[in-house]
DNA sequence: TTGCAACTAGAGAGGTCTCTCTAGTTCATG
DNA sequence: CATGAACTAGAGAGACCTCTCTAGTTGCAA
């Protein structure tokens, strides 16, 4: 019944993230989104109330699906799916550098101009209850303290990802075996 | 001969760090120091000639602090040094919990508005020539291969400095404990 | 005393941005 | 056809920011 569709919300939050990338959080205005994708401020105002909407739409878009990979490779609670997870890390960058560069380099606090708002806040919550459940799950199958875990395979994949990604490289192999030796070394209760 | 000084750098980048603490990277406008600082636009332009200029000195002042622990702790080359390097990142973190929380909240180029600066750039890049320096002469005395070197020295405390600091905690002994083992286990050549 | 360099002071030009508002378009449906 | 929901379009008010510019102040040195 509605006048088709010209532009996407995907266009919008592609062209978003691509102004981040360039040039900062602060080059994502909501003008420079309109003038990327050819839309006018009432079609992207139409869309995102805010500018801060639009902006946080595509760091949680890239959230989302890096947690529905990590969440996946984390699955058969166990020591080794750990490791996996960790790994996967690396190779889900690899895959989707944009949205990884966006993650690693900004959080979601720095791309807003103002407060976050209630419904984001809400979203980027939910997310992190998904991630701490799954971990919880994994340390108690596992017996893992949960500090080590988080450290192992949280913490660990986030810093070699970023220092890896910090020139816009992609992780090698190489990268991915170290990692992957780390995690298991870190997740071996008693080494030795 | 000049008149006497009424509002130090020192002031400034100390507003301007905190500012962004607070605010985030739109928050530290030179605006806001003159505000805070109770200097006038004129003053703070007199030193600082561009908005950007203020906010990355602050920022580079932080990590020039950082290096200067870090390094040291790393030099006598050895694989003790090592260990003991990624613990210092944790005990500088809890004594400079202000400069610390820039560093690891914010990357340079997250706080500019424009592209950077040569002179910037080039000062933020001999600081990571002096750490790349200082990590390669270490690998090479202690015969362990840069990734895994830069896994354990770097990337570790980094992630374990980060997550510490996130909700405003300062790192604790245990902590420093905990990370010191993980690095010297990963920093043994063959683990057992 | 005079000169001068470093500094203070703050008004305001000019720019960019957000967000609103009015007006119009399109098309499935009744 | 006529309606109305979803959408497009873009002008512009108002806020905030950067940076410049003029005008002055201070105190050492010659």
């Amino acid at each position: 019944m509605p006048q088709p569709v010209k532009h996407s919300i995907e266009a919008m939050l592609d062209a978003a993230r691509a102004l981040v990338l360039a040039g900062g959080p602060a080059a994502a205005s909501a003008r420079a989104v309109c003038q990327a994708t050819g839309a006018s401020s009432g079609s992207v105002y139409h869309r995102f109330p805010r500018r801060d909407d639009l902006v946080a739409a595509a760091w949680l878009r890239a959230q989302d699906r890096f947690l529905h990979a990590y969440l996946d490779a984390l699955e058969p609670a166990s020591a080794e799916a750990a490791a996996h997870a960790a790994v996967s890390v690396l190779t889900w960058c690899g895959a989707h550098p944009e949205d990884a560069a966006l993650l690693l380099r900004h959080s979601l606090r720095d791309l807003l101009r103002g407060d976050i708002s209630p419904a984001l806040a809400a979203r980027a919550e939910a997310d992190r209850q998904a991630l701490d459940a799954a971990l919880t799950a994994t340390a108690a199958a596992t017996g893992i303290a949960l500090p080590d875990l988080i450290l192992a395979v949280v913490d660990l994949p986030y810093a070699v990802a970023r220092r890896t990604l910090r020139d816009g490289a992609t992780p090698t192999p190489a990268d991915a075996a170290a990692l992957h030796r780390a995690a298991t070394l870190l997740l071996a209760d008693r080494p030795c």
